[in-house]
RNA sequence: GGCGCGUUCGUCUAGAGGCCUAGGACGGCUGGUUCUCAACCAGCAAAUCACCGGUUCGAAUCCGGUACGCGCUACCA
């Protein structure tokens, strides 16, 4: 059996790696895996307009954050290199004069404004926008000859009888009625292969035994089935993976969701959630033998890795829902609290602000646990432990000068331990008849500024931990100024 | 319009003819625990398996049709 070879290939058109890239690369990249192949990265850099300077980076720092490892690509070695289609424009060329000479492409001279009006009668008219042909009969001399001075495009000549039909691994049989498909242009006037050209000669030259994409490109599968055979060349294995939409149910886009990859490293989520988030869409963990739970929901990629197969896919499309993603981030950021303090404290310094404070690692290590289980993204690591870094300088409640001074009163009595801090409290709340309630959370707002937060006394504690005499100041200066 | 692909709780899914009066997870709700929040525990609501026919002793599962949704329909990928 031939290795498997499977690929993403990404066009730096976008800010970032789009997610539904992420989701093809995170298949892709299992699938070789499981089958102990190769996986690889292939820039489709031919769209010169929509082109964007810097993207093609940032989608593979993007790739690299999540920690999809790839075998071959445009900032790797490769035996097949180079992998960035606007330096193999010579073998494009070269391809499309052999489709020439065997008559499975032809010359064409029509404009743009033309190909318009075309367009424009065939809909008013009801019958399909197909090229009209006007150009397929021209004589391989008068349109090569034309071609010297003239700008042209090249395009498939589609056989108008007959079905072009291919299996795919996830849906199965496809086919389509020839007659009704596009003789499509496979060279741009700009010299440039349209996508269809580029992907075709590439993943052949490239050996991809499995292409896997997008359910979009079932569409346009047929035309390059049509030109692996009119090169000659044996077919790969097809698969088309569900397309991630957004709550609308229309295709993922980023008027209506975050798309960037970018955007969710920034918001405080693991590459870890992410990628187990994206497994879990059109594909679930089957119970296994060794006694785990069917229809887990949280693992590892290895652990994907271990049991995916391909057909398993699902065919229907899901909705990209952010709130699981952020119950699972919640996990994983627990977990990595609990087994790796340094790693935790790591991550929380890329998101906070408050790095620079002196007491910054300790006061993030210390209170790990109580921080840790409170956040669903490291983004909101500052809204919950600002207050071991500044004293508040507003409060979500109106204060009680007189109770706060009830606090002062009992003093660092209350610091001691947990037992005698709530057994002062109640007291005094019963004392003066006041709800126990009421009562710390009046000591909350009064020393952190916020009605929600982690465990009072713990805070309390570090907070003198930090710097001894803290509380007593917090609470003389809300007597002060109230 | 044409072609293609789809259709199980709000969302992600399990389900490959009888185990389904359809299971799990997220989210929601109720109660417990609790100084708030989170966590945790107990529980609840939530899918006439899109609809209609057919095959079968028996269908979410097989077949056909309808409806609806989505994708493609570029010298974009």
């Amino acid at each position: 059996m031939t290795e498997v070879r499977t690929r993403i290939a990404p066009s730096p058109t976008g800010e970032n790696l789009h997610i539904g890239n992420a989701y093809t690369a995170l298949i892709n990249y299992v699938f070789a895996k499981k089958n102990k192949g190769k996986f690889i990265v292939r820039i489709e850099d031919t769209d010169r307009i929509r082109f964007i300077d810097g993207s093609e980076k940032r989608i593979l720092s993007s790739l690299k954050w999540l920690g999809i490892e790839y075998d071959e690509g445009p900032d790797k070695k490769g035996p097949y290199a180079p992998y960035r289609q606007s330096e193999r424009l010579s073998i494009y060329q070269e391809k499309v004069k052999e489709l020439l000479s065997k008559g499975h492409a032809y010359y064409c001279f029509c404009t743009p404004e033309r190909l318009a009006e075309m367009r424009k009668s065939q809909q008013e008219k009801g019958i399909p926008t197909l090229y009209d042909g006007r150009c397929k009969n021209l004589s391989v001399e008068i349109a090569s000859s034309k071609a010297e001075k003239e700008k042209y495009v090249i395009r498939l000549n589609v056989p108008d009888e007959g079905e072009t039909q291919f299996y795919d691994i996830i849906r199965g049989k496809i086919s389509f009625e020839n007659k009704l498909i596009d003789d499509q242009v496979l060279l741009k006037s700009d010299g440039y292969p349209t996508y269809h050209l580029g992907v075709v000669v590439d993943d052949y030259l490239m050996k991809i035994s499995h292409i896997i994409r997008g359910e979009e490109w079932i569409s346009s599968a047929p035309k390059h089935v049509l030109l692996y055979k009119a090169f000659g060349w044996e077919l790969p294995k097809f698969a088309h993976l569900p397309l991630l939409r957004n709550p609308d149910k229309s295709k993922l886009s980023k008027r209506k969701n975050p798309v960037w990859v970018s955007w969710y490293k920034d918001e405080g989520i693991l590459p870890e959630s992410l990628l187990n988030y994206l497994a879990l869409m059109g594909w679930s963990m089957p119970a296994s033998p060794a006694g785990e739970p069917e229809g887990r929901d949280k693992f590892s990629v290895p652990e994907m890795i271990k049991e995916f197969r391909l057909e398993d896919i699902k065919t229907t499309a899901p909705i990209f829902d952010i709130e699981k993603l952020k119950w699972l981030n919640k996990k994983y950021i627990l977990e990595m609290s609990l087994r790796d303090k340094e790693k935790y404290l790591s991550y929380v310094k890329i998101y906070s602000r408050y790095t620079s404070n002196a007491d910054f690692g300790s006061i993030v290590k210390d209170t790990a646990e109580l921080i840790a289980p409170r956040i669903s993204t490291f983004k909101e690591f500052d809204k919950l432990s600002s207050f071991f870094f500044e004293k508040p300088t507003s409060f979500e409640k109106k204060l009680h000068v007189d109770w706060i001074k009830l606090f002062m009163s009992i003093g660092d009595k209350i610091l001691a331990d947990k037992a005698v801090f709530e057994k002062e409290i109640n007291g005094l709340a019963k004392e003066k008849n006041i709800k126990p309630k009421d009562l710390f959370m009046e000591l909350r707002v009064a020393v952190t500024g916020k009605t929600v937060g982690p465990p009072l006394f713990e805070s309390l504690q570090e907070l003198e931990k930090i710097h001894k005499g803290e509380m007593k100041e917090r609470l003389e200066s809300v007597i002060k100024s109230p």
